[in-house]
DNA sequence: AACTACTGTTGACAATAATGAACCAGAGGG
DNA sequence: CCCTCTGGTTCATTATTGTCAACAGTAGTT
């Protein structure tokens, strides 16, 4: 059940901004793999140019091969450039941290950050994971993406990531179905203690979610006007995403999310 | 000698900017693998983000992953966005099309380009991987490699992609020397007809070249004058690329170019 | 200097995971 | 209706891989 090619890209996660360069014995320690086999994987991940090891402390920090490849995809089907205006307008309109993200496997890949220019912010690591169940962003694209891939997320494990985290599937299920009705995801320190998320997915061409892009901000800070405004933002700017990446929203979306919009503040029909 | 690692990510290469998505039939095709070989690795590099299958048609192509892992390596070390406003300035200065390069496994990266205005110039596909045999800039960079990297290149095999490809690793080496005495790469034609390429090497912090800034013009361009100016263009460029990503010069490197480009233009002493 | 505790690297064998031919189901085309 | 593509799946065979041990080099300590 476990390939080696898939052992050997999980290697690649364990660097991350505040630690971009690992040694061998570390990250054999880290992934529970052999040292011998590490030291295989990465000798071809070497070859192949998604990582490099510098020949003077002989640590592994991932590979120009990287660079070349996203820039590949970003030229075929471009996301970060056209996103990261419209995130920076994002942040400075609402004046919390915008980032977005797309959906990379079995998880979401931050794509796109603009942290907010206010000194108690929340600050996001570039290139971090987020889980589906645990963030805005998940749930907002779970509501809106592929039904084998909700399925695939509430069939498998949910790790409590604080004690706010949703770990039951229906629990977490109804979340996802009322992010279906309101059209945004949003969550309350269920990832991280004291960030507040409120995310709207963005589409693709066939009209499933892809990713979505999020505010977070200092859960105490969170006001109802302050909500709306993010909700509002957050929307549109999503809407501008989908068309700027040649995406097409789903039959209906916008109609719903307006409805439902109108009702927030008082709650009247 | 053929890890499955290894021909998973081969599967890589054969996306590109002309052909970002790619079906599994099309894919076993070119690799040799079988479909089910190809098939299985796929999925599991999709899980992982490196790939994704488009659920309308089926195909694949480069997965967001690769954005969030490119997005890690350029923050910890920061180069194809130092390097960009360089290259830029480089085109802009010498008129025509500049490109650069990082060592990625067995090949050359390019990281960067910037195209010529005029309307006859060379045109670069983004993504594209450089032999290091048959292009200035792998010249340059083995020039002032590492032995261990330019004693790789030379053992292996040297494909011929023009008639004026050097593939006889005695010639090969020779012109190697030549980089080494003059501190820049040039090779005429020997990746692509009609394709004269000046590469000047930049360093990382160990003083060892970890790629090169090239310029490429029309064969029949190429003028003794023009000729003089881009190589001075692009020794700057390097140079400044060196200091700009936290690299340095090994010793005697400058004054070497120095010395061997003011003789020239006169061949005096 | 010897000892310790690391590091990255290499080799050999047992065990596991990759392989590839055959097969299925569906979509077009003639 | 047949033929030929496509993506996807199954399963016995076999080769690749993981494991473990030993080796070499370095840094810190006694």
């Amino acid at each position: 059940m476990s390939s080696t090619v898939a052992k050997a890209l999980t290697l690649l996660d364990h660097f991350s901004e505040n630690e971009p360069e690992i040694g061998l014995s570390d990250l054999a320690r880290r992934s529970g793999l052999d040292k011998a086999t590490v030291h295989r994987m990465l000798s071809v991940m070497a070859d192949a140019g998604l990582v490099e090891q510098r020949h003077d402390t002989k640590l592994y920090r991932l590979g120009a091969g990287i660079l070349r490849l996203a820039r590949i995809r970003e030229k075929a089907f471009p996301f970060a450039s056209v996103l990261q205006p419209e995130l920076d307008l994002l942040a400075q309109e609402t004046g919390e941290t915008a980032h977005a993200s797309l959906i990379s496997g079995r998880a979401l890949a931050t794509v796109g950050i603009c942290e907010s220019s206010k000194a108690n912010r929340v600050s996001l690591v570039v290139g971090e994971v987020l889980p589906f169940h645990a963030t805005a962003s998940g749930i907002a694209t779970l509501a809106f993406g592929t039904e084998e891939l909700s399925a695939r997320v509430l069939t498998g494990p949910l790790d409590g990531k604080t004690s706010f985290t949703l770990t039951d599937p229906g629990r977490l299920n109804a979340l996802i179905e009322t992010a279906r009705r309101t059209g945004f995801g949003e969550t309350d320190q269920t990832n991280e203690i004291d960030v507040y998320g409120i995310a709207a997915p963005y589409f693709d061409k066939t009209g499933f979610a892809c990713g979505a892009v999020a505010v977070a901000t200092p859960s105490h800070r969170m006001t109802e006007a302050l909500r709306d405004k993010i909700v509002d933002a957050v929307l549109r700017t999503a809407q501008v995403i989908t068309s700027g990446t040649g995406g097409t929203q789903p039959a209906g979306y916008p109609e719903t999310v307006r409805k439902t919009l109108s009702s927030l503040p008082d709650g009247s029909a």
